[in-house]
DNA sequence: AGTACCACCTGACGGC
DNA sequence: TGCCGTCAGGTGGTAC
């Protein structure tokens, strides 16, 4: 479930092994986790380059290779890097797989299949192409009441919505709808300013929170939803009961307690 | 504009 | 033990 704090977590892995190095290969072992250009066309405009810097945007990687283009990665619902010694790579399913001229390899790992590797010619026309909403780390509590609030539907669905913003999924809209005690079904339009303020610090801190955690390997706390997406489970914060329903087509967990329809 | 539903995928898991 | 159905969910498309 790779959702903003895990992305951010890749795009720091990558820089930290992948910056630097002569790229020397790049294979592709599935061609269906490419799109928008052919495998071959993909390798030719890595090889010989060094990646210099890294983008993230959303859920979306992006990494500048010195032969102009940049590697878009995203990576679905299963996706993982792994780097390594190109003879002891750990990744049980390479869909890509850079090779460096150090004997070493980044894997870009993805069983399901729903992620994609491609070529862009800059980040930002690629976020406009796929009309993405301002990542929620580089906004202000303004902006996002601006963004929201003057909109029909309901929290959930808004909120996971990449076009209104970009990087929450499922269980991070979950989580800061806990957090807030806001129900999923909630319209957007009944949310008061004050509201709005709490809505975006929890946000900030529960990315940022979970950043830490995914790059220094500590768990999250127990007081999160995240600890506790089991039905019936007892709600960390006041005692209540989880449930579980679809909502917009996925499946929520939330208190029936402290987050009322 | 917002929601519903389907398709893409396949590992994990529960039931029998 | 092993087969089978179901679930997970990000994205993108269509339909209403």
């Amino acid at each position: 479930m790779p959702e903003l704090p895990e992305v951010e977590g890749y795009r720091r892995y990558f820089e930290r092994h992948a910056l630097d190095r002569v790229v020397t290969a790049l294979e592709v072992l599935d061609r269906r986790i490419v799109s928008g250009v052919a495998p071959s066309a993909l390798a030719r405009a890595m090889r010989g380059g060094r990646f210099t810097r890294t983008r993230r945007h959303g859920k979306h990687l992006f990494a500048h290779n010195t032969n102009g283009k940049w590697l878009y990665l995203h990576f679905g619902m299963t996706g993982d890097l792994v780097f390594g010694d190109r003879q002891s790579l750990e990744s049980r399913f390479p869909r890509v797989i850079v090779g460096f001229d150090s004997e070493h390899a980044l894997a870009f790992d993805d069983p399901r299949l729903f992620g994609r590797a491609g070529l862009v010619g800059n980040p930002d026309e690629e976020i406009a192409r796929r009309r993405l909403g301002p990542d929620p780390l580089a906004l202000s509590a303004a902006e996002l009441e601006r963004l929201l609030s003057n909109k029909r539907g309901a929290m959930k669905s808004l909120l996971m919505n990449q076009t209104n913003l970009a990087g929450l999924g499922n269980l991070y809209v979950d989580e800061l709808l806990f957090q807030t005690g806001i129900h999923p079904r909630t319209l957007a339009s009944s949310i008061d300013s004050r509201t709005w303020r709490t809505i975006y610090s929890a946000m900030q801190k529960i990315l940022r929170r979970a950043i830490d955690a995914q790059t220094s390997g500590a768990s999250l706390p127990r007081s999160w939803l995240l600890e506790h997406r089991v039905e019936g489970d007892a709600c960390p914060r006041c005692g209540g009961t989880i449930a579980r329903e679809t909502h917009f087509g996925r499946t929520s967990y939330f208190c029936t307690r402290h987050q009322r329809p």
